[in-house]
DNA sequence: CGGCTGGATGACAGCGCTGCCAAAGACCAC
DNA sequence: GTGGTCTTTGGCAGCGCTGTCATCCAGCCG
């Protein structure tokens, strides 16, 4: 900087002021300290500048893992964001228990960035205190945490439309099957759960344990077994619902490859309108991932900004079904079919 | 850290050695800080140690995308390594020519990251030249670049041995599918396709232009209309190799709600063995993406820490062709059928 | 028993910026 | 001409660490 300064024929306070924007630079000095840096490729060293003023520019995001359509898109969604802001983005992926218990007991990202998204991510009350106790903001993503700065959809009701649609249809035996992993990460699949029973409440239709397969790892056989489950019933439902199209799809190709016709024996509903849903037919409940990311950024980026505001912020987007063609009534009509209309009223 | 050493009873500068894992410390001076660090919850301040030593301790990844499966997993790789080395992951995505742009000029990683992994990437002299200047150890991931650290597969060699697989099947008049966006990246697709003429070359095969769709860009209606171009050609191919599966798994979408069948019909040929393609019955050439992610982190690092080690070593990972059911002999033979087996006889 | 070695620790400058305050000058009112 | 205000600029301390050098003391040799 003190090169900068020289060029430009000005102190290094004048450089800096220049370059971070500050309004008392006369418009002439402020275009020769401009020409000077762009002479000398100069760039600010952010190490030095948030040792002075305390805030890094860096937003961090934790999360459960990296590599499934729904993260992918949300952190495209956060990026996309941060760059406009020019704010960097630090991204902490825990895929275990124990690197969870590192992440906290460590917690690297203190000191090294603003804020921190927690996506996927059921805190424990002891992690929650902790990043409170280091004064670190956190914004929940794709989780309603009271009081808490967030951003979700309402996952009982998106699953409880999406039972709805199969209900409608005729279906009264459906399965639900959730993804889960060994760290005890949220996922969303409790609140959806909630929403499958509580519709099945609602229609006097009965909580069948055996319909609901929870432990299908990601990545893993479980699906395999977990369709073998369901077809070796005495009664076998004739729909299931997945928590997210990824586990979807593979239900869909694993009933193929056994000989079960989609929509026709087995009708399918899968969770997120996934980039390869529309293109594999799959009815489904859609959520705005990347809207999810940005509005996610965008209430980092204001607490960041403005530490005083309101800490209870929410966003929540809604969902919708998109019935495709793996839904369909079932047939043959199950014994206690009842009076609904044999097609879907519920789009 | 004057609160640890206090704590502790020793000087900063003992804190700092010990922190560091220097040494020149002894165990019952070492336990006693290390408690003291722990009940504080202190955490080193990256900002003011990279101040002092030039180091960030940061890595950053340059990526065109987010969103894809490639991706996801290939940083799913790097940040498992960086997250042993005690390394920060930084991730800039640039999504179109005006976001690079902006990346090279103010180039947001210089003094912010140590190296920069730059993925799908095809950088232009300039582009290179411009990090060079500045001193910014870069590793080419999933390209090769000569003189540079690299990490990638042979492009060439493994769409030489996808098509071999489909000549071997009887295919004569194979399209091949790339997915392209108007940014310049590279993502590999101009060596596949190589690949593809000089195996098309080798068997003696024209090479017919109007079965190569190059503009089939990511989240577009292209593929669509892609597939009805080869379905309505005076003599459609009888099968595709898509760049990657994403493409492919579309394709197949396409094809079978075109009630084409698949592999009877049209043979579905894809590349990088997406999490999905085994579900889907997807014959596919396998690429390691978290090794390769795995090998560029590993390369970044020692690069960082030793600045004089040999600064054009280069990772190859091998690919394999694994057959599933989208690929067939094609019915009926094609006309110009030559003296090769119906059956398979590329594993 | 003095001097020497080596391991462990402390003191202190300074990394590159920013925030604060002072100062210089332009301008105006009286 | 004097005093006051406002805009623009410069000087300088200090953010929290690390690297270097100094210091201290135990142990050992001659």
């Amino acid at each position: 900087m003190a090169d900068v300064a020289e060029r430009a024929g000005v102190s290094v306070s004048t450089v800096s002021r220049t370059l971070r924007g500050l309004s008392s630079v006369s418009p002439q000095t402020r275009g020769r300290v401009e020409k000077a840096a762009r002479e000398l490729s100069f760039a600010i060293s952010r190490s030095a500048s948030s040792l002075v003023t305390g805030k890094t520019r860096r937003i961090a995001v934790l999360t459960p893992h990296l590599d499934s359509w729904f993260l992918g898109n949300t952190i495209a969604g956060v990026s996309g964001v941060l760059r406009e802001a020019e704010l960097d983005l630090l991204v902490y992926s825990v895929t275990d228990l124990a690197e969870r218990g590192a992440f906290f007991d460590r917690l690297p990202a203190r000191r090294n960035a603003d804020a921190l998204l927690v996506t996927c991510f059921d805190l424990t009350p002891e992690e929650r205190a902790r990043l409170d106790a280091l004064g670190m903001p956190v914004v929940f993503v794709s989780q309603h945490v009271p009081g808490r700065p967030s951003v979700y959809i309402d996952d009982v009701d998106s699953a409880q439309r999406g039972m709805r649609h199969l209900l409608n249809l005729g279906h009264r035996r459906i399965a639900f099957l959730q993804s889960s992993d060994d760290t005890g990460f949220h996922w969303s699949s409790k609140e959806r759960l909630t929403g499958y029973r509580k519709t099945l409440e609602e229609a006097g239709l009965p909580y069948d344990e055996e319909l609901v397969l929870y432990p299908v790892a990601r990545h893993r056989r479980g699906i395999r077994e977990a369709v073998g489950h369901l077809l070796s019933l005495r009664t076998p439902p004739t729909a299931v619902f997945a928590e997210s199209d990824e586990v979807a799809i593979e239900v869909m190709g694993v009933l193929r490859s056994s000989g079960v016709d989609v929509p026709g024996r087995m009708s399918v509903l899968g969770f997120d309108d996934h980039h390869l849903a529309e293109w594999l037919d799959l009815t489904t409940v859609a959520q705005p991932v990347e809207d999810i990311g940005r509005a996610a950024a965008e209430l980092a980026r204001s607490i960041i900004d403005d530490p005083e505001a309101d800490p209870t912020r929410h966003v929540v987007f809604p969902t919708r079904v998109i019935p495709r063609g793996s839904t369909a009534p079932p047939t043959p009509p199950p014994a206690g079919a009842q009076e609904d209309p044999p097609h879907p009223r519920n789009p």
